[in-house]
RNA sequence: GCCAGUAUGAUGGAAUUGGUAGACAUGACGGAUUCAAAAUCCGUUGCCUUCGGGCGUGGCGGUUCAAGUCCGCCUACUGGUACCA
């Protein structure tokens, strides 16, 4: 055994082994408990950043404790490899995005080679490969075939420069980020998956997510967001027209004083054509990009289409007013308005002089009072000022109104969702391509399964502006059935490929269909998954209904793809800047940056390393290219070695936080392994003893009864609490005690071979190639990724005292040891006996005195 | 805007079910070793203090014998917001 550690020399040795003898390649047995890890798959954009590094090493760790658990593990990976960045980097980089994406898997498979991760690498996909998007495009036309798939015009971010759809993360402040040109909302005609269908089920199916983190089912429950309401019908006062308004608030429906369309309304636009004013204000309801957020904060702004509806109870005329807050994607696009008791509602009547009518009064003997002078009143209450539905509180109110118009026939009950169907096209070229056609007429086809895959041409040259497929107007000709067609030339959603890769994972190289079913129903579902928690609604919605999907389909018989979730936090580093003539920002990379500190450690002084001229921090923000503030895993391996660096990933913070990436915080995890070696060696030198439990003196009895309830501890947090971080500390502590323990006589040297191979595999999952070594050094029998998980002597926990706390009024007072089955009256007995519990009783009345068995007393006393 | 999180020593964090706040680690300080340094090892380290003790978990208030933990209100930051992945 080597006296010092080494890891390069150890690395690269143990990953040669590991690939020689295929140590992770996995199959089918029943005679094992199988068990799937999967951690969400890389966009192969050049090298890895640490958020991969530390993504990977969680699902590495928990693969390789179930290992040891004696299970079947399959941790596959593969490449996110479609997507907007490959057609930028093709376009800077004068290449194809083909070209440039292949050439990045491979640099970045040999990274994650670097780091140890225990996959099977026969099961790699990419989503890129024909052979890959050949199955989700006869999925589409299977859905298609089974009316899950339609299509219909939708809004887009258009670029009147380019003349070409934007994302929405290409438009800067308004602006096409090329061009500079204003973006305008443009309607195209797109495919859509009908998601809204099984709303009810995935809202439902969240119940069964046991081990899902409780914020990411909420998060998808208000995305979903299921809502009882009733679906109005308003008559046009000047003409025989009806539009429909949804409203969750039948109680204040004769509270309604104005209603309100979104621009692309009928209405709206049959408004436009008579008053130029309202043809201008349509018009500049266009100039927004399409998302949410934008949409919510803008300033909410309307103007009267000089037309009014018909109240359908009152009779009253009511005007009708285009508002550029109402959306024509979400219900019908056209709203109820009743300012007196919601707050959009009150601010738009404010602004423009609308009536507010109070119709809501706090409940029956309440002593509060409705005060809309500053703002509405969106509490329930009691129904006043509403004829014959007044004194009746909500639900009472809803069903009355709901039951009058639905008798009048202008009103029904209605379940609505916020969640809106999936909208897959996308006018890029770096895509699958949509597996649909239309002919001569324009009448639209899916592909016949002899058509697919729709080949996406690899060998093209990006202009930055049309996909190539767009702009060889060869490529979209065809025929079928002998008649002259033409494919459709946008591709799918890259969610649509992330959103089954999961499955494919089980049968990579299945050339008969989408997923061999035996394969797929024994790995699936997934047992833990593993990723971002930016991946909370979009992505992890979209897998559960792709799996829904093809279950229905009988290629699965599981409801759920994923079974345990684990969101890990993002990676942060420091940020440090300079000011340009200009007075911008230039981020210096904090590896260029030397820092003094004071006596206390703040930082209070820091240069650049180079020209030895000051530098500002500015805190700790995400590992991102802007700030320059990324650290290459690359150099901090070559460095400090893979061991090292996913024991300080797992140890600085827990999976679901951020993680401060710190130098010193390296090298004291590297320290600790050294400490490791260091006792490995010393373990080695004083050889080999028997276990004698009834040999043991005091001291080594303590020291075994930590042992093993550091034992406890690690397997409960590594394997139901998923605190690697504390595993971590509990190995450190006891490592601590256990350097410091003598190893004189032979019950010494026989506790530190039992804790020396307990430790060697409790570690193993988090510092491989170290454990792996050592486990070989040190002559133990067969291969540690096999070992079994140390067990827990209970005998060796039994303690025979107890330490019991001593309060007076919550202060801690005393602390008592005393017998494990001291009585209450006899710890009682002996906590007035301390001077100091005494101290602060004297003079005062004992009230009470509170015994929690074996932890604390508390006195009570004034 | 809306939805969901987060906030504890100088720093990362621990406290799992309401029961000793600060485990483990980093940094800093002191010492050993060294010609010296690095590395290593040992010790100290929440703040204040009249050395009795008092205060202390983002802010304000509440429940309780007891609150970092539960409840209400507020502030700051982070993620998502349907075409970034």
């Amino acid at each position: 055994m080597q006296e010092q550690y080494n890891p390069q020399d150890i690395e690269s040795k143990v990953q040669a082994y590991w690939e020689e003898n295929q140590v992770f390649k996995v199959t089918e047995d029943e005679s094992k408990e199988k068990y799937y890890c999967l951690s969400m798959f890389p966009y192969p954009s050049g090298r890895l950043h640490m958020g991969h590094v530390r993504n990977y090493t969680i699902g590495d760790v928990v693969s390789r404790f179930q290992r040891l658990q004696g299970k079947n593990v399959m941790q596959p990976m593969g490449w996110d490899a479609f997507g907007l960045p490959a057609e930028n980097a093709a376009i800077k980089n004068n290449t194809a995005p083909a070209k440039w994406t292949y050439e990045n898997i491979d640099y970045m498979r040999n990274q994650l080679k670097q780091l140890g991760f225990g996959y099977d690498w026969d099961r790699e996909i990419a989503t890129c490969h024909p052979e890959y998007y050949k199955w989700e495009q006869w999925f589409f036309t299977k859905l298609y075939e089974k009316g899950l798939v339609y299509k219909k015009m939708s809004t887009v971010n258009w670029d009147p420069v380019d003349q070409t759809v934007l994302a929405n993360e290409q438009v800067i402040d308004g602006r096409g980020w090329r061009s500079g040109a204003i973006v305008e909302q443009k309607e195209i005609p797109q495919w859509f998956i009908k998601i809204t269908d099984y709303a009810q089920e995935l809202l439902d199916d969240l119940d069964k997510l046991d081990h899902w983190p409780e914020q990411v089912k909420t998060m998808q429950r208000n995305w979903i967001g299921r809502s009882e309401g009733l679906e109005i019908e308003f008559k046009r006062a000047d003409n025989e027209d009806t539009f429909s308004v949804y409203t969750t608030r039948p109680d204040t429906f004769m509270g309604v004083t104005y209603v309100a369309v979104a621009a692309g309304h009928p209405i709206a636009q049959e408004a436009a054509k008579n008053s130029d004013a309202v043809a201008m204000f349509v018009d500049e309801c266009k100039n927004t990009k399409i998302a949410e957020a934008d949409m919510a904060t803008m300033d909410k702004k309307g103007i009267a289409t000089g037309f009014y509806a018909i109240h359908p109870l009152t009779g009253k005329q009511v005007p009708i007013w285009v508002a550029n807050f109402v959306l024509m994607d979400y219900g019908s696009g056209a709203v109820m308005a009743v300012p007196a008791h919601d707050q959009r509602d009150y601010e738009f009547a404010t602004t423009y002089g609308l009536e507010i009518a109070q119709v809501i009064a706090p409940a029956a003997g309440s002593e509060e009072t409705v005060d809309l002078d500053n703002q509405a009143y969106t509490e329930k209450g009691v129904l006043v000022n509403s004829g014959e539905f007044d004194g009746l509180e909500f639900e009472a109110a809803f069903n009355a109104v709901a039951d009058k118009l639905e008798a009048l026939g202008v009103g029904e009950r209605k379940v609505n969702f916020r969640l809106r169907d999936w909208g897959v096209s996308r006018q890029r070229y770096w895509g699958s391509p949509i597996p649909m056609l239309s002919d001569e007429n324009g009448d639209e086809l899916a592909a016949t399964e002899d058509m697919l895959p729709v080949r996406l041409p690899e060998d093209v040259v990006m202009n930055g502006v049309t996909s190539p497929i767009k702009a060889d107007p060869e490529w979209a000709k065809t025929t079928v059935n002998g008649a002259p067609a033409f494919h459709e030339t946008d591709t799918f959603d890259t969610f649509m490929e992330s959103s089954w890769y999961y499955a494919r994972y089980c049968s990579p190289r299945f050339d008969e269909g989408m997923i061999e079913p035996g394969a797929a129903n024994y790995w699936l579902p997934v047992n833990q998954y593993i990723g971002g928690i930016e991946h909370a609604i979009l992505h992890l919605l979209y897998s559960r209904f792709f799996h829904k999907l093809l279950r229905d389909f009988g290629l699965v018989n599981s409801d759920e793809p994923f079974e345990r979730l684990l969101c890990q936090g993002m990676v942060l580093a420091d940020t440090f800047y300079r000011k340009d003539e200009k007075g911008g920002d230039i981020w210096i990379s904090p590896t260029d940056v030397q820092t003094e500190t004071d006596d206390k450690g703040r930082v209070v002084k820091a240069w650049h390393k180079e020209d030895g001229e000051p530098v500002f921090s500015a805190g700790m923000s995400k590992m991102s290219k802007s700030k320059n503030n990324g650290i290459d895993p690359q150099q901090v391996i070559a460095q400090y070695g893979a061991d090292t660096v996913r024991l300080f990933m797992m140890f600085t913070a827990p999976p679901e936080q951020t993680l401060e990436w710190s130098d010193s915080g390296v090298e004291g995890a590297m320290r600790f392994l050294k400490r490791i070696w260091k006792y490995a060696v010393d373990v080695e030198t004083v050889g080999y003893q028997a276990l004698d439990k009834s040999a043991l003196n005091n001291d080594q009895k303590v020291l075994r009864r930590e042992l093993h309830k550091a034992i406890a501890k690690v397997t409960d947090d590594v394997e139901r609490r998923q605190t690697f971080n504390t595993a971590i500390a509990a190995i450190m502590e006891i490592s601590n005690k256990l350097l410091k323990a003598p190893l004189a006589d032979k019950q010494d040297v026989a506790i530190a071979n039992e804790a020396l191979e307990a430790l060697l595999i409790m570690l193993a999952p988090i510092t491989p190639h170290m454990c792996h070594q050592l486990w070989q050094d040190l002559g133990k029998e067969g291969d540690i990724l096999d070992a079994a998980w140390p067990t827990v002597d209970e005998s060796a926990l039994v303690e025979d005292e107890k330490l019991i706390i001593v309060q007076v009024n919550g202060k801690l007072r005393a602390k008592l040891t005393v017998p494990a089955d001291a009585t209450k009256e006899q710890v009682e007995a002996l906590a007035f006996a301390e001077e100091n519990v005494t101290k602060f009783t004297e003079g005062a009345t004992i009230r009470k005195v509170i015994y929690v068995p074996g932890k604390l007393l508390n006195v009570v006393a004034n």
